[in-house]
DNA sequence: ACTTGTTCTCGTCATAATGACGATAACCAG
DNA sequence: CTGGTTATCGTCATTATGACGAGAACAAGT
């Protein structure tokens, strides 16, 4: 790999907004940073791409590695790009921002480098002053999230491999900050097609009749989608 | 600026899927590559950026030098990122895509470094072999702009200041490559709020009947949507 | 002046989707 | 067996959509 000195060298970091919904709040991982610059603060798990790596690859890599989490059930997507000159105070440092969608996990076990990474509710988050860029990057992806869950399945993305509708739609209420109508909630979600796969069985794990449970469907975009209200 | 090594430095470009509607044809920006690699393919105007520069201003500048395009009119928005080790030949380069929509403006002068800008219907682009991933590029800048026309009013954004309704419903028709109800559409795009906001004048361009000319609204997302058919 | 062709714009009707909410079903705890 | 809880189905009014009829308002040609 051969460095012409006719182009500008960038730093390139791939960082995460990791999103989960637990104790009946939206949650965000953050790690608390060990040194300077904004050494103590809170801040969005990611790092250094490496020379000969993927971009998603390690984001992966990042999220395995500083929040212990598997990348398996989670959903990852790119989020957007952020490269204001001056956003990182010691050299020019472009940051491909990642967006993942998980179920509540347990708390990573605090091995590895994982060891000051925490499940912090979001409205917390958005308040607090995070390191960098890293409350812009936050609000970028909780809206990117919010308006994924109005045109594409991902709701599911929060829920274990198999979970009824009522914990879909408690998904959909926190994300959104807003209640729904369970029975329409229900209709909306039981009759679009290819958004959920009757499993056969059923829990009653939330109490009361017992629930079918579900699991995610094929399709990929909801049609037609499942709007938040006109103010959305 | 200090460059530390303990990072590995990349290149990072700012790259452009700039599409219009002309001549009945949505289009796209492309020049001919001078040099290695890939010289004499097309490819999308870009370039490296610089130092002290922001993102959006580096497209914004590539834009104008590539193409002589004022940025003024057109809409511009981050598309995404690409990064995949090997995407160029010759080092490691980050790109960073933006997305513009641009009303149908005189092919740029052949000044500048615009010498090889042209606009080429995209149908042609996406069959032919464009420089580095740059088909990728393209075909995602094109989903995205398809998508945007659903739940924003930024077909506008392909339309002069002043438009007719049958003008925006031609951008609509040509982008999505489908047909549409002009009765329907004109109900549509008339009484969703925010969307066209009358200007008093009216216009025989189009032959027929006069039409009310309109300006863009001033609200940012449709409520509801514009859908495509079910085929997503 | 009148006809013809064109496009714009409003209106009608059936169907589909949504929001509000009643009612029943099926479990658990006491 | 009674009351509490949640799941699920159904009803009804309202709204949005798709298909299409019909008149309005121009230009061009006769």
């Amino acid at each position: 790999m051969v460095y012409a000195s006719e182009f500008p060298p960038f730093g390139v970091t791939a960082d995460l907004v990791v999103l989960t919904v637990r104790d009946e709040a939206l949650c965000g991982v953050v790690i608390r940073r060990g040194h300077a610059p904004y050494k103590g603060r809170w801040a969005l798990p990611g790092g250094f791409v490496e020379p000969d790596e993927d971009l998603p690859a390690a984001a992966v890599r990042e999220l395995r590695e500083e929040t212990g989490l598997r990348p398996g059930a989670a959903h990852i997507e790119q989020l957007a790009t952020y490269g204001r000159p001056g956003r990182d105070p010691r050299m020019r440092v472009v940051t491909v921002a990642y967006l993942a969608l998980a179920p509540d996990l347990p708390t990573p076990s605090a091995g590895s480098d994982a060891a000051d990474a925490r499940w912090v509710p979001v409205a917390e988050l958005t308040a607090a002053r995070l390191a960098f860029d890293h409350t812009t990057i936050l609000r970028d992806g909780l809206e990117r999230a919010r308006a994924k869950l109005e045109y594409t399945p991902l709701g599911t993305a929060f829920c274990p491999a198999e979970f009824t509708v009522a914990e879909l739609r408690r998904v959909y209420e926190i994300v959104w900050d807003a209640p729904l109508d369970a029975r329409n909630f229900h209709r909306k979600v039981t009759k679009t097609d290819g958004f959920l796969e009757p499993t056969g069985r059923t829990t009653t794990r939330d109490g009361g009749r017992p629930a079918q449970l579900y699991r995610r469907g094929t399709s990929e975009q909801l049609h037609p989608p499942l709007l938040r209200g006109p103010a959305g």
